[in-house]
DNA sequence: TGACAATATTCGAATATTGTAATATTCTGA
DNA sequence: TCAGAATATTACAATATTCGAATATTGTCA
């Protein structure tokens, strides 16, 4: 096995390691397969106490697993990330 | 935000964990793209020592990222899963 | 069977992750 | 500017992960 590498294995051990929760996979697999959404929405929808989320994240955009933008009164995260999209899209197929 | 879930999450958790750390990242991308491999090779491709390899091995294994068989001497590990398989391609598609 | 090669397991210390509770920050609109 | 809504941060205890060292197990072949 040649251990060299096309690939960036730091970067994606870091995605791996975002996704590797519970929480987190179904907040950024929703997110890939939906809409954009707000914390508090996604903290009712989760039944998980809203600084809990915003731990989780924190730990998703940290890996540049979700991007967040204002919106009005509230925070918006979303993912963006080709990589990422990837990877959850394969989740689904089938 | 609907929780409802097609997929299933705590399958992929397991999975993702076990990708989640660039000796398993490696091993299990390397075993997808090459061939099957034995323990004593990918210890010495990887430079870390045979027991780790094995405990590593050991957790992928359980996350179904790995089967094994026997070969003569010795047991060779390699990628079978098409849900990991799919995953993984995509981390060299462009 | 006995020796050796290949692989697996166990243990413990160091470190990282998790969830909860309390609190802080940031922004908007009146 | 002030109040309140929305979100983020901190601290800490509980739990899980990691690595290395020591050792055990398994299979092959002479």
């Amino acid at each position: 096995m040649k251990t060299d590498e096309n690939i960036d294995i730091e970067e994606y051990t870091e995605i791996f390691k975002a996704l590797a929760h519970p929480t987190r996979l179904t907040i950024a697999y929703n997110l890939m397969k939906k809409t954009e959404c707000n914390v508090n929405r996604m903290s009712e929808c989760l039944g998980i106490p809203q600084p809990t989320v915003s731990q989780h994240l924190s730990i998703l955009k940290s890996a540049k697993v979700l991007v967040s933008h204002r919106n009005g009164n509230q925070i918006c995260y979303k993912v963006e990330n080709p990589k990422v999209i990837k990877i959850l899209e394969q989740l689904s197929s089938q």
